[in-house]
RNA sequence: GCGGGCGUGGUGGAAUUGGUAGACACACCAGACUUAGGAUCUGGCGACUCGCGUCAUGGGGGUUCAAGUCCCUCCGCCCGCACCA
């Protein structure tokens, strides 16, 4: 047998496996389904270190559970429409689709080379008009539901380029390519009414007990539920005008002392017109970025509207209205009142403005507070006082008690609101799926007929600045889908997000033409049993699925669950160290070499290099490494190995040279030890108890079966370690060829989890029956791991004096009275009798004196 | 500021969920084989005593027969959100 040679190992299996479609989906059967998913890669054209270790951790799941007598589905495609298609374009002039396409074609093939475990069959790509044609169909179906409507809203518009720009290509106020200052400009843009099911949203977050709690949390921040009332102020100027505001303290409305509007309040803006100062104040606040750090050091500030409403507990007061940079005109109702004795930014405001700061809460009946004495507002809980009919209540009680008053004098009532915003979907962008909706002058907006679906991306198209669908005459006129007239179609794109919002329904039956998805098939293998994927989508594309699978089920296809994922695993990143030249210079680890003092020079002129910090691999810090070279010095199976073994899934990990070279070494080894398997030709016939290594691969079966249900994917590769450190002390001739296949079997089966193309030619190599990737689970012989005597721990007073081998079913009475007759306990006994002695059975003995 | 998480050898990390802390590795050290080795094999590897022992899971306190694990408190680090009324 030659040495292990991943270079034609690798490629060999790749082939059988696609050839004998090892992969492919079942059909219908008896068995339980596994949905193993991993979010599917946008085709930048690159495979890169952070792809390798999510889908090496789905592959292992998939494997596992295929193994453990599941239909598996494991399918894999390309989130492929998106902003750097057009990039591109402009940059190279290379069309989005040639560029997206071959880009596909690449990293097919990258990850065909590195051997997962995919249904090839199912790929789907969301720029093939066979996918979008089916989302603009969804579309519609939400736009009859009256899920979508259309607003007019902001987007950041750089003028040189003439395009809209997303947050992230705003740097410092400019656009990131054109430098130009950019601008807000107000646009008629389509949105899905995902606030409608902020509820439904927030409350089934409590299904998802498979999903870290950390997204689960930061899903519910998102969703920002707050309880309070909507209290009618009366204006004094126009006896029936009122200031409507939202609050989560209706209970201290006594110690209000001023009404806060958004500068761009209408109320406000109107006011502007007859007072300078006011407009000067709005012009600045609109001005001042919305960066952290502004909002972080913002000073509260306001402008007096002129306006004043009446108090509506105390007769004849009156409260001044302000406008005030720290009111949003998003939310609530854009307006609010001040209670400065129990709020932070509206006691900083009163304290600048001279505005009356009144205490209403005391922390308790007997505890008096001052805010202003104090220096702070007093937030917490407590008793409402100088408050009339609410004086002596708790908060809570208060509110309850405020609000039916305010019901009652048709002032207010309670009201939910949620920091949760409408999904807005539009993009003025070409590579993008198109809206079905046609502008007519005569009948309005017209969704296009069905029939008429898909509305094909037209290719023809110049990229010359601004969205190339605007210029196009042919594609943007058509008649009205009602009338028949001359009519023009929406050139916005659908965000990206939409189409990766159903992905995963499209995968249950991918070939079927005639509807998006299959409900049948979304019923046999929905919800997905384990996503894995990056943390960085925890709240939005997560949230937009949850979002799509509830207005789905409203919109006929009840089939579809009510939440998508049932298991969430989110991975950490993979970092790097980072080097630079004697220039300061970042320089990439290919390009250096370790000297044998453990400096770094520069593999080219042999010059110094600093090592800099650990950091998350970012081409800026050219501290990332090529897969495909990887691959090419290592093999897919050590990269696949390594980057699973020392660090739990979802904490970052530290890519090493060191790490990489143990992989590929201990790979080695076990090619050598299957080898010296092979080569025992004589077994013990007539072996009279259970070898240690067939005792060793039952427990490792055990553990790793335990481990791998919870992900530990690190755990289960020191099991696998552990049960060949043993086979490696192992002389096969000593036991019967029995155990000795099942150990070894057992070992590659584990083991080809991880390093499936090794495992797989050496299967073959030992003429075993079949392919390993048909292989199960074998069967764990429980009493042969219970029957094992157990070293139990002795303690005396909680320290550990001695260990004791006893059965693992022994009596306590009985590994009491041996426990009590050791010499080293008996020590500390000192000839008297123990006061107490605890027999934990298998574990420990403590024996109290 | 609010919310959440974490803190274990030189390093990555285990610990059956309250039961022998440091599994499994990496690095390092010593030895063997070798023309050579950055290959392979063997052994060592928390600290102090280098003897039986004692101390060790960020610091301090508590609950318990028993605490890395539970509670309180302080310190440090990381992440998310944020003028959200």
């Amino acid at each position: 047998m030659a040495v292990y040679n991943f270079r034609s190992i690798e490629p060999k299996w790749q082939k059988i496996w696609l050839e004998q479609k090892a992969n492919v989906t079942p059909a219908d059967s008896d068995r339980p389904k596994f949905f193993a998913l991993e979010m599917f890669p946008y085709p930048s054209g690159q495979v890169h270190v952070g792809h390798l270790r999510n889908y090496s951790m789905g592959d292992v799941v998939a494997r596992f559970k295929r193994s453990k007598g599941y239909d598996v589905l494991h399918p894999m495609g390309w989130d492929a429409f998106g902003l750097p298609a057009e990039n591109a374009a402009i940059q190279r002039g290379v069309h989005p689709k040639t560029w997206t396409f071959s880009n596909i074609k690449t990293m097919r093939e990258d990850l065909q080379s590195i051997g997962f475990f995919y249904d090839w069959d199912r790929e789907v790509a969301t720029c093939h008009p066979g996918y979008y044609k089916h989302q603009q169909q969804l579309f519609l179906d939400f736009y009859k539901a009256g899920l979508v409507y259309q607003k007019e809203s902001m987007v950041n518009w750089d003028p040189v380029e003439e395009t809209v720009l997303a947050n992230e290509q705003v740097i410092d106020g400019r656009g990131w390519r054109s430098g130009a200052l950019v601008e807000k400009k107000a646009l008629r843009q389509w949105f899905l009414n995902i606030t409608a099911f902020a509820e439904d949203l927030l409350e089934d977050l409590s299904l998802l007990d498979q999903w870290p709690q950390k997204v689960v949390l930061m899903q519910e921040n998102w969703i920002g539920r707050s309880e309070g009332a909507r209290i009618q102020f009366k204006r004094t100027d126009d006896a029936d005008a009122t200031i409507e505001v939202f609050t989560t303290r209706p209970d201290t409305l006594y110690g209000a002392s001023f009404l806060a509007v958004a500068p761009n309040h209408p109320l406000a803006l109107r006011q502007s017109h007859t007072l300078p100062q006011l407009a000067e104040f709005i012009r600045e606040a609109g001005q001042t970025s919305t960066s952290q750090e502004t909002l972080d050091t913002q000073e509260k500030k306001g402008c007096f509207t002129g306006l004043y409403v009446e108090h509506p507990l105390i007769k004849g007061e009156t409260l001044p209205v302000y406008a005030a940079n720290f009111a949003l005109m998003d939310y609530g109702t854009g307006a609010l009142y001040g209670c400065p004795g129990h709020d932070q930014r509206d006691f900083e405001f009163a304290q600048k403005y001279n505005l009356p700061i009144l205490t209403v809460v005391y922390p308790s009946a007997d505890q008096p507070y001052d805010a202003v004495k104090e220096g702070k507002p007093w937030l917490e809980d407590g008793v409402i006082v100088n408050s009339d009919f609410l004086s002596g209540l708790p908060v809570v009680e208060a509110k309850k008690k405020i609000i039916q008053w305010l019901v009652d004098n048709q002032l207010g009532y309670k009201e939910t609101t949620y920091r949760l915003r409408d999904w807005g979907v539009s993009r003025q962008r070409y590579w993008g799926c198109p809206i079905p909706m046609v502008y007519c002058d005569d009948c309005g907006v017209v969704p296009v007929e069905s029939a008429a679906l898909p509305v094909i991306l037209p290719e023809d198209v110049e990229f010359k600045g601004g969205n190339p669908l605007e210029r196009h005459p042919m594609w943007k006129n058509t008649p009205c889908p009602k009338c028949g007239k001359p009519a023009k179609r929406e050139t916005d794109t659908l965000d990206t997000f939409f189409d990766s919002s159903w992905y995963f329904l499209r995968f249950c039956n991918p070939f079927e033409d005639d509807k998006p998805f299959d409900l049948q098939a979304v019923q046999k293998w929905m919800p997905v049993d384990k996503y894995i994927g990056g943390i960085e989508h925890a709240i939005l594309h997560l949230l937009y699925s949850r979002f799509f699978c509830k207005a789905l089920r409203k919109t006929g296809h009840d089939k579809v669950p009510n939440e998508p994922f049932k298991a969430l695993l989110t991975q950490g990143m993979v970092c790097h160290e980072t080097y630079k030249n004697a220039k300061g210079e970042w320089v990439f680890p290919d390009e250096v070499d370790k000297t044998d003092t453990g400096t770094y020079i520069l593999k080219a002129d042999k010059s110094p290099v600093t090592v800099g910090r650990i950091e998350k691999m970012s081409k800026s810090k050219k501290n990332v490494i090529d897969v495909n070279q990887i691959i090419k010095t290592y093999g897919a199976d050590a990269a696949r190995f390594f980057l699973l073994s020392d660090t739990p899934p979802e904490k970052d990990m530290i890519w090493t040279d060191d790490g990489i070279e143990g992989a590929w070494r201990y790979l080695n080894r076990i090619w050598r030890l299957i080898e010296q398997f092979f080569e025992t030709k004589t077994f013990n016939p007539s072996q009279a108890s259970a070898s240690e290594a067939f005792i060793s691969t039952h427990k490792a079966l055990l553990a790793i079966n335990n481990v791998l249900e919870k992900d530990q994917f690190n755990v289960a590769i020191a099991q696998v370690r552990i049960l060949s450190n043993v086979l490696f002390e192992t002389n096969f001739a000593e036991i019967s060829k029995h155990e000795a296949e099942f150990a070894i079997q057992s070992l590659l089966i584990m083991l080809g989890f991880f390093c499936p193309h090794l495992c797989e030619e050496l299967w073959e190599f030992c003429q075993f029956e079949g392919y390993l990737w048909q292989q199960s689970w074998p069967h764990v012989d429980m009493t042969l791991i219970e029957q094992q005597s157990v070293r139990l721990a002795i303690q005396v007073n909680g320290k550990l004096r001695a260990q004791l081998d006893v059965p693992s079913d022994a009596p306590a009475s009985q590994i009491e009275t041996q426990a009590l007759s050791l010499p080293e306990v008996q020590k500390y006994l000192s000839g008297g009798s123990p006061k107490k002695v605890i027999v934990v059975p298998n574990r420990v003995v403590n024996i109290v004196c």
